[in-house]
DNA sequence: AATTTAGGTTAGTGGCTATTAACCGTGGTG
DNA sequence: CACCACGGTTAATAGCCACTAACCTAAATT
C-alpha cells in the first residue's frame, strides 16, 4: 500500500525546497527576460538560483515545465486579480480606471514576467500554450466587459482591439526598461501611464 | 593589380542574388517573429527561403550577420522615414499626426520585423546591438523633437517616455496578431490606432 | 539509532546545429 | 570557346546543452 501525501508536513526541507523553487522561477524570470527562453540553459538558470545544472531536474521536470510554471503563474495573477478589482468596483468607469491601475501595477512591478509572457510565449509546449492563451483570454474578456458596460453600442472586436492597444501601452516600459534597472521616478511613471491609458480608452 | 569593383554591373546573376537574399530576409523575419532567433536554425532559414542550409553562407557571413541586416534595415527605414515625415510636415501639430500615421503603417505592414526588433535585439552581437540602439534613439528623438514643439514646458523625461508609450500602444497590434494572418477590418484597426495614439499623446 | 528519502553533486551521453570542407555546374567574361 | 568566379550541393566537424546515471550526505521518520 502506499502512503498518500494527502497532507504536507511543513518540515524544514520543504521550506527550503519551496524557497529553491521560488528563486529558481525568479532567475528564470530575469533570465528569460534578458536573453530569451533559448538562449538560457539549464546550467545558467541552477547557477543563478545558487544551484548548479542538474539539480533543476530536483523541482521541475525540464526545462519547458520551468517556462510553464511562470507563464501559468502570471496569468493566473493577472486573471485572479482582475476578477477581484471588478468585483470590489461599484460602477464600470471606477472599475476600468482600478483596471489600469492595477495592470499598470503589475508592468511596473513584474516587469521581467511580463516581457517573457508575450516573448517566449510560443516555447511552450502546445498543452501549456493553450492554457495560457486561455487564461490571457479570459483576462482581455473582463476588460472587454468593463468596457462594454461603459459603451453598450461598440462591437466586441473593436473593444478587444482597444484593450490590446491598451495593453501595449501600459507593458511598454518593459520593453524600454533595459536590464531590469531601478527607474528613477516610478511614481511619475506610474501616473503618466495611467493617464495616457484612460486617455487612449476613452475615445 | 585588383580588379575595383566599383561599379555593379547588373548581370542576370547579381539580380537572382539580390532576390535570394531578400527572400532570405523575408524568411527571416517571419521565422524569427513566430520562434524567436534561437528556435530557427540557419537550415529552417535555408529551406523557408528555397535553399538548403549552408547556401546561407554565399548571403551572410553567419547567423548573427542576418539577424543584424534584419535589424539595421529596420532602424533606418524607421529613422529615415520619420525624417521625411517631418520635413514634409509644416506644423508640429501636423508633423506629429503624420508621425503616428507613419508608424502605425510600418507596424501593421511590417509586423514580423517589429517583433524581431523588440523580442531578439538582445540576440545581437555587441557592436550591432549599438548601432541598432543609435538608430532607435534617433528616431526616438525625432518624435520627442515634435512633443517637445507642442509643449515646451515638458521634461524631455517626460516626453521620452510619452513617445515609448504610444510605441508600445502602436505596436501592440503585431504581438496579437498571431502567425502574421491577415487582418480582417485593416482600415478600421489603422483608425483606432491613430485615434488612440493621439488621444494618449494629447493628455 | 537505524533506515529511508530527497536534494545535491559530478560524470557521462546523445542530439542538434553553426560552421567549414570538398566538390560541381554554369553564367559571364575575355 | 576556354576559363573562372560564384552560388549551390552534400558530407564532415566541433561545440553546446538537455537530460540521465551513479553516487553522496543529511534531514525525517521509525
Amino acid at each position: 500500500m502506499e502512503v498518500l501525501p494527502v497532507e504536507d508536513r511543513l518540515t524544514g526541507r520543504s521550506i527550503a525546497k519551496a524557497s529553491r523553487r521560488a528563486a529558481l522561477l525568479d532567475a528564470a524570470a530575469q533570465l528569460f527576460a534578458e536573453r530569451g527562453y533559448n538562449g538560457v540553459s539549464i546550467e545558467d538558470l541552477g547557477s543563478a538560483a545558487g544551484v548548479s545544472g542538474p539539480a533543476v531536474y530536483r523541482h521541475f521536470s525540464g526545462k519547458p515545465a520551468v517556462l510553464s510554471a511562470l507563464l501559468t503563474g502570471v496569468s493566473e495573477d493577472l486573471l485572479d486579480g482582475s476578477l477581484a478589482v471588478v468585483a470590489a468596483s461599484t460602477d464600470p468607469e471606477a472599475a476600468l480606471k482600478d483596471l489600469i491601475r492595477f495592470q499598470v501595477d503589475f508592468a511596473l512591478s513584474k516587469a521581467n514576467v511580463i516581457r517573457v509572457q508575450d516573448r517566449d510565449l510560443s516555447s511552450l509546449q502546445r498543452e501549456d500554450e493553450q492554457l495560457v492563451r486561455s487564461l490571457q483570454r479570459r483576462y482581455l474578456e473582463v476588460w472587454v466587459d468593463t468596457l462594454a458596460e461603459l459603451s453598450p453600442d461598440a462591437e466586441r472586436v473593436r473593444l478587444r482591439r482597444k484593450a490590446h492597444a491598451v495593453f501595449g501601452l501600459i507593458n511598454s516600459t518593459p520593453h524600454t526598461t533595459h536590464g531590469g534597472r531601478a527607474v528613477p521616478d516610478l511614481a511619475g511613471l506610474r501616473g503618466l501611464l495611467e493617464d495616457m491609458a484612460w486617455a487612449a480608452v476613452r475615445i
